[in-house]
DNA sequence: TTGTACGCGTTATCAT
DNA sequence: ATGATAACGCGTACAA
């Protein structure tokens, strides 16, 4: 058996609660402080968190809720969230529920079951009603559902913004690629583009909005439709990083030049796009500015301060302005 | 508070021995069985794990410990694993030491101290003598550490058949660009690099053989050294995903064309290399088999089976032939 | 098959 | 400042 807070007091003939005092930073003599000190080197004390939690009713562990880990966007994000959880003394248990909307909830359920003490999720099809049944705080990430706290991007701007360059410098036919417009990015992404064509009062083709999943087989699939339209999109937007690499799959098996044949805006993407001679402008959500805000609401709501809640934090996107925006006559 | 066990049985009038063990598999009367199925639903019950676990001194929960989750091949892995252990009712609480050996094992102690059933590591300079002091069943992933559980791939003749294969192909000057030989893994790739020469009785030239890290700047950096060398390699073997990344960068960037103007083989990279119109060879580490070995291995040894300890799993890669290999006259 | 009672290791209350 | 002790919720002898 392990050595227990027990063993430390009979060690140094103190009583189980003045080493309790000690470890969670009471008022101790200091000349106890020493002692306990060296009995718990000596003996290799290691508090029991699991006792710990029975009273405590708390487990200091996040679950973070993904749809899916195969993506960079979502691993990257774990990755820089990861570190600042432990510099509050939390751990993260990573769950992903695989785009099935079943094993979304039912993931929920398992983490809310380990009592964890808040949840950092990306949902799909969750409701507000069944996120706050679960009695746990949780903080939204990348997609929102209204009357939640969520970490999102500007994703209309983001797009309109982009879209808005490329009509500036004269494009009309500016394909592009969307996630299912259930999914709160897709939506707004899709607005995004719709926004800018009506700012400059021009009509949209809806043949060049192509929807499909975030995924490399959507990217692959309706860029390759795009390229059989004509005449030609002069310009391709997608919104994510696997349609990024889809989408560009389908140029390069077209034998297309990016920018020359088509103007090409990726999203999320850094590695590809750096990789080629002619880099590809892209845009870019701030993973590390995601991660922070996150986990600094989680946190503070962990313990316990609900002010401004229902917090909604929009950051801005960058554009990595790999290629000058071709003009069109 | 939360139901316990306590309400189930007061609801049921039956006593909390009888409700713990409906929970946990034994015999109960088929009438009281759904009385407490009844009482469970109605009253919302959950087990309280802290509780459990404190008693069985298990948490049902495995800790995976990495070099870094910025590099796919460590989240893909993540992402492989989870749900393996998943099925088997584990949770999978992931760490990060950054590379760095002084959080390596402080990392290594944390995960010790939460108590955890089982630990996945990719260890860098972490010893045995330290990873068996943890008295936690450990299973050892891509790298080795000997007396220790661990799944590898099968590295030596990874690099030395592709290696051998450039040889056959009259290719002489064959560049190579490895990570540190403390780690296992690209000592083992250096092994096979040379194995191949020696197999077929050719000289070394060393300054070909570049080591860094497993990194992109490495990637690029060596790569650069290499293309300024005069003769030019006539191929380059690389050995990790990130260095993949590099080396393409540095081709890219100074206009080479591959496999024309020289021959690549790529690492662990999948995505880039489909997105060129002239994929790259690449050698592939079997991700779903080391999941599958890793998880079936750990489970097995934290039931306490410690038959054929310690287990050395190596697995084989498979070489994705996207190029023919060029003849060198 | 079911119930009683104890202990797991910790925190927290209340005396001292 | 320190100590005695009662929980926290569960699993499990042992008894019935």
């Amino acid at each position: 058996m392990a050595t227990t807070i027990k063993d430390v007091a009979q060690y140094t003939g103190l009583s189980i609660a003045t080493i309790s005092k000690y470890i969670n930073g009471g008022n101790v003599l200091e000349d106890n402080r020493k002692r306990i000190g060296e009995a718990i080197e000596v003996l290799d004390y290691k508090v029991n968190y699991a006792a710990r939690s029975l009273k405590t009713n708390k487990t200091m562990t996040v679950g973070i809720l993904l749809p899916s880990l195969f993506t960079p966007f979502f691993s990257l994000i774990c990755a820089y969230i990861e570190p600042l959880l432990k510099s509050h003394g939390y751990s993260m248990i990573v769950c992903s529920y695989h785009d099935d909307p079943i094993e979304e909830i039912s993931k929920l359920k398992f983490l809310q079951a380990l009592s964890i003490d808040g949840i950092v999720a990306v949902p799909t099809t969750v409701t507000a009603d069944e996120l706050t049944a679960l009695k746990i705080p949780v903080v939204l990430m990348d997609r929102n559902v209204p009357g939640l706290d969520s970490v999102v991007t500007d994703n209309i701007n983001a797009v309109h913004d982009v879209v808005e360059e490329l009509i500036i410098h004269g494009h009309r036919r500016i394909g592009i690629i969307l996630g299912p417009p259930t999914v709160t990015t897709a939506y707004e992404r899709k607005l995004g583009y719709e926004r800018a064509f009506a700012d400059y009062n021009l009509p949209i083709d809806e043949s060049l909005i192509r929807i499909g999943e975030y995924d490399i087989a959507t990217g692959y699939r309706e860029m390759i439709e795009l390229l059989n339209m004509k005449p030609l999109p002069t310009a391709v937007v997608v919104s994510s990083h696997d349609i990024t690499v889809g989408a560009i799959m389908a140029a390069y098996e077209r034998k297309l030049k990016i920018p020359d044949d088509i103007y090409f805006v990726g999203y999320d993407e850094e590695q590809i796009t750096k990789v080629f001679n002619a880099p590809v402008t892209t845009v870019l959500q701030p993973l590390v500015e995601i991660a922070q805000s996150v986990t600094e609401l989680l946190v503070k709501r962990m313990n316990g301060d609900y002010s401004g809640y229902p917090q909604l934090n929009r950051l801005k996107t960058t554009l990595l302005r790999h290629q000058p925006i071709s003009k069109i006559e």
